[in-house]
DNA sequence: TCAAACAAACCGTCTGGTCGGTACAGAAAC
DNA sequence: GTTTCTGTACCGACCAGACGGTTTGTTTGA
């Protein structure tokens, strides 16, 4: 794969996550994703032989980069149940931080992108499961849990917009989450 | 409106919860909706002039519904917090239990319903930033929306199928909830 | 020069919505 | 008491646009 097909994959794939941010999936058209990234639709058909192999596509670099940064955190010395709420915090729990407005549409658009693609669904569970079949493997497995579920949660209300804290209880909320993972952590 | 009206229009509703826990909302046409209803398109779109105007209808019955519940929930006894658990337990985090097939994407459908219908999203969302906000005013506001981000995670977790926990341990954390819950509505 | 990297017209299908009609129950008119 | 009228409930053929994907043609860089 020369440079210059890579360079135009990873445009197609930023206006595809573009469109999606902005207007949600179902406005996820082949035209409108290829015309965002200035491309024409055959060349984008090129790369991505169907609707499907480019929504695989945006998940797997999504994905990637989510592994990366939580593989950095561990490196930086914090635990396992730490990092992972770490991991929301920076990347998840504040949308309004975000150079890209992301509100309710938007989040459930991505979320949305697994109904669409069953076969990379699949795969992303498999993931998954083996990841949290650790947290049930930590010195408290029930609380363990409640936190990495109180993160999902809290990632949805804040994306969605909906019965969202105001800032300091927020930051209440964050701060006991990462005391009691830090807790769980250190137990044996 | 007459009662025969009504019966239809009941069935209609039926027939297109059905078919977005089947198959998802991206299989819910018009037409599908019209035929596992036993009525014509005509007759379908005579009584919901769009596809719009049946999403909505859906959504409201299911949160009159739930407020049903909540309420009855209320009038046993339970504190708010409790019962707010309770409702979850009851209706949001055993899909196993639920006679109709329930997985990631079927759940996935519901939850895109509000992209599909931003004015409903819209009334959705102001309902429930009023409920949260007495959330917020609990005698541990921080605790009760752990609470309630957990079990918004948890009903994610389980209706996607993902990283869902063995029995035991999931009736642990649900208790462990419930108990939480108990304390806050008791204390002042 | 040859293959990779595009462009753009075109096709078939799917689907939301329209529209002209039908059936029928009751009210009105006579 | 029959006829006419009217509104509700429903039918089903049809249309127009959107969209995924194909095909065929063109550019470009090594």
């Amino acid at each position: 794969m020369s440079n210059r097909s890579n360079v135009t994959k990873q445009k197609l794939l930023d206006a595809a996550t573009t469109i999606i941010m902005d207007n949600g999936v179902h406005q996820l058209t082949l035209d409108e994703v290829a015309k965002t990234a200035g491309v024409s639709k055959g060349g984008l058909l090129y790369h991505y032989p169907s609707k499907e192999a480019l929504l695989t596509a945006i998940v797997e670099r999504l994905q990637q980069e989510e592994n990366e940064l939580y593989e950095s955190l561990q490196r930086e010395g914090f635990g396992p149940v730490e990092a992972f709420v770490r991991l929301f915090d920076e990347t998840k729990l504040h949308p309004e931080r975000s150079p890209i407005q992301i509100d309710a549409e938007k989040m459930i658009s991505f979320i949305t992108l697994f109904a669409v693609d069953q076969e990379y669904a699949a795969r992303w569970k498999r993931d998954l499961d083996a990841f949290f079949e650790t947290f049930q493997k930590t010195s408290d497995p029930a609380e363990t849990m409640i936190i990495r579920y109180a993160l999902e949660g809290m990632m949805m209300s804040e994306h969605f917009g909906v019965g969202v804290p105001p800032a300091e209880l927020k930051q209440a909320i964050i701060t006991r989450l990462i005391e009691r993972a830090k807790h769980i952590d250190t137990k044996p």
